[in-house]
DNA sequence: GGTCATTTGTACGTATGTATT
DNA sequence: GAATACATACGTACAAATGAC
């Protein structure tokens, strides 16, 4: 269970793997608090930097938030709603800052764009809605 | 067309920015080499970390491919096929760095988890795939 | 085919800033 | 206000892959 130094997959990328193994496994649950940087980078023998690498990729992931001053904690997931798609087609990309703002979307959360047969783009964010096809069926 | 030192917008932030803009305007074809990243710092003032995380940024976006040994490149879109939705819904998320490998997808490219209303469940990159409503209206 | 310069990737350290608690 | 903890940004050194010669 320790970080192997000499493996050719990067330390923070084992790192992000342990952290994300733990996420799935309920070691920590949703919304739980992260140690700090520093004390997961003592724990684990790797430089604070390293640690911040394994965060990033998984903050990435839209598996867990960060804000300054306070610890790093687990995403909790939202209920989806779920958008009709009629006559419509949708397509999911990464959005830029400005959208990210805009939609108070966290890093790691896809753009859904949704655009209309007849012209009409919309953009929800990817956290929060689906699309379906015309027939609900209550999944 | 410089950078502020001063600004509370982060270098790498006003970099990236920068950056995206260019590749909006076209000064950068769809799969142009990036200048390396130092000459980046050079002619900015920046150091070589600062432009790695802008570039880091735009990737993320999905708008670069980076490769170790060669020049960052914009990345070119592909057309996408269209799935239709029948019974089914689909929401984007990212993938986990499995996904990403198996899928073989270049960061900053969401994966489309669609979910017949039967059960089954099934995963396909976000550049080369869209959903669609039941009725076909050629776009 | 092999060598070598170029270029990106990893990983460390340090210092300072700033928001949260 | 103080302590905690994340964010930015500089630097260094070496590793590894690419592409050109």
């Amino acid at each position: 269970m320790a970080l192997d130094h000499g493996s050719p997959t990067p330390l923070y990328v084992q790192l992000a793997d342990m952290l994300r193994e733990q996420i799935g496994s309920g070691v920590y649950r949703s919304g739980a608090a992260l140690p700090p940087e520093d004390g997961i980078g003592r724990l684990f023998g790797v430089g604070r930097m390293t640690v911040r690498r394994a965060v990033a990729v998984l903050r990435q992931e839209g598996l867990l938030v960060t804000e300054r001053g306070a610890p790093s904690r687990f995403r909790e997931q939202v209920e989806r709603d779920f958008i009709i798609l009629d006559r419509a087609r949708a397509v999911a990309r990464m959005p830029s800052r400005k959208e990210s703002r805009l939609h108070g979307l966290p890093a790691g959360v896809p753009l859904l764009e949704i655009v209309e047969a007849d012209g009409p783009v919309r953009t929800v964010p990817g956290d929060r809605f689906g699309v379906q096809g015309t027939t609900s069926t209550s999944a």
